[in-house]
DNA sequence: TACTTCGGCGCC
DNA sequence: AAAGGGCGCCGAAGTA
């Protein structure tokens, strides 16, 4: 492929360089780890899945299946549990997969079936995957006890990093069962302790820096303000003090992000809704039954020849549907008059590009090779919020070298640092990460218009990545 | 045996 | 007018 960006700036030539040569020192330090916890791990999940299996293959359908077939279904090939779903049993794929069009498995689609058993497939590929991708691969990787995970700057179009051998970058915390069982491996050296680094909502503030839209700011600089909450409240017809955690986080990763990065009402509405059917308002209702009872004005499409028309109705949200042309309006809303400016640059941005032929970033990269509308608008925050981070983590390490403290700088994940600190020199370590990632930063990078925050999380001395939690900073 | 592709899934 | 950005690793299945 050709190169699709450059660094057309000394100091982005530069920042690719001493950035190196920092990521080359984190790999070095490396990453303790608890193999012997692994390997315990192992076995306890082994034996999880296993029973689980057993009761999969108990099922009527499986052993008609075998009976019919002559072996067992294979619970890890696809094809044959979507023939099982699809064509014994008669029910409906969600969706279809890319190129080859075969009909969908994942969990997402296959929660849609409303099929008993299906919950139980899904835990056993989420343990399958805990113990086969990241157990394997911390007990492959491990030298001494240690994993030295490669950082790479050269492999990625928008120029952020990436992470393999293992991948320190795609370590299971969402889901808190599996975060636990992984996360409990990784471990500081003795006596010490992990501290974890985040800048707050790095790509939204790096995108602001390019749109500067006086909405987005005002939501960066007032942090009583919360978009996520704002616009959660508004996809499920909530007042924001409603909107609990798990109701924000759908808000976040159904709607708000998804928006940002070029999706629309029709694909955004479909998660939303699926989201739903997990979420409880306060009094414990299920969000289904809360949205049923709402009645808002929507526009409702009406087919006329080869085009549809759009006509202003009253609905419930009591299905798919309806609840889609609420999304619709949500979205006209979020674009139309949260983020008009943001809204105006995207169709700027992507005009400059078609004159041009080139995008360049804040750090002075440039994206010139054959991009889609939502590449355009997304590597240059993409990239340019990564490289925050990365010079962050130049400064930093070499703060720590030069003043010859034994913390050192064991990952990176794309907006956070993870650190394997001296407990002795944790406050003077805080002090100076809180002052390079931020007003240091802005000293050197004058295009940053918005405050860059960081958060903290620690785990106790002596205890894994799994325990850290949020510790207050020094403003 | 070695390699590639695909679907799936973990993270930001 | 089009319609979710970026990564790496796994197992299964196909190909050389």
């Amino acid at each position: 492929m050709d190169m699709v960006v450059k660094p057309t700036q000394e100091t982005a030539y530069e920042l690719l360089h001493r950035g190196a040569i920092a990521l080359s020192d984190i790999s070095s330090n490396g990453v303790r780890v608890d193999t012997e916890y692994c390997e315990r791990a192992f076995t306890e999940l082994t034996g999880e899945i296993e029973d689980l299996e057993d009761e999969l293959h108990a099922l009527p359908e499986m052993k008609e299946w075998r009976r019919v077939k002559g072996r067992k279904l294979d619970l890890g090939t696809n094809d044959q549990v979507a023939e099982l779903l699809y064509d014994r049993m008669g029910l409906d794929p969600a969706r279809k997969t890319g190129l080859a069009q075969k009909r969908a498995v994942d969990a997402d689609s296959l929660m849609q079936l409303d099929v008993e058993w299906i919950p139980r497939l899904i835990r056993w590929r989420r343990l399958g995957k805990a113990r086969d991708t990241y157990l394997s691969s911390i007990l492959r990787e491990a030298v001494d006890g240690y994993l030295h995970p490669l950082f790479k700057l050269h492999t990625v179009p928008t120029f952020r990093s990436s992470c393999s051998n293992p991948n320190f970058q795609n370590m299971p915390i969402r889901n808190p069962e599996i975060g636990r069982i992984i996360r409990s491996a990784i471990i500081p050296r003795p006596g010490r302790q992990i501290l974890e680094l985040d800048y707050s909502g790095a790509e939204v503030r790096v995108a602001a820096c390019y749109h500067k839209d006086p909405g987005m700011i005002r939501y960066i600089l007032d942090p009583s303000k919360d978009m996520h909450r704002d616009s959660a409240g508004d996809c499920y017809v909530l007042p924001p003090e409603l909107v609990d955690k798990h109701i924000r986080f759908s808000g976040k990763n159904d709607f708000v992000f998804p928006e940002f990065y070029g999706s629309y009402w029709a694909n955004v509405a479909q998660s939303l809704w699926t989201s739903s059917a997990k979420l409880e308002i306060r009094d414990g209702e299920n969000m289904r039954d809360h949205l049923a009872r709402q009645r808002v004005r929507v526009q409702i499409p009406r087919p006329r020849g080869d085009r549809t028309s759009w006509e202003w109705g009253t609905v419930h949200l009591d299905g798919p549907e309806p609840f889609s042309w609420h999304i619709r309006m949500v979205e006209k809303k979020f674009w139309g008059e949260r983020f008009p400016v943001y809204a105006r640059w995207k169709e700027d941005w992507w005009d400059g590009y078609l004159k041009r032929g080139y995008i360049d970033m804040k750090t002075g990269f440039r994206c010139s090779s054959v991009m889609g509308r939502n590449d355009c608008i997304n590597y240059p925050v993409q990239g340019a919020a990564f490289h925050c981070l990365l010079q962050s983590a130049i400064d930093l390490n070499d703060w720590l070298l030069y003043n010859k403290l034994d913390t050192v700088i064991i990952g990176q994940i794309h907006d956070s640092l993870v650190l394997d600190v001296v407990p002795a020199e944790l406050d003077d370590v805080l002090e100076a990460a809180v002052r390079t990632m931020g007003p240091e930063l802005r000293e050197k990078w004058p295009w940053i218009i918005v405050p860059m925050e960081v958060e903290a999380d620690l785990a106790p001395v002596d205890r894994s990545w799994h325990e850290k939690k949020e510790i207050k900073l020094a403003a």
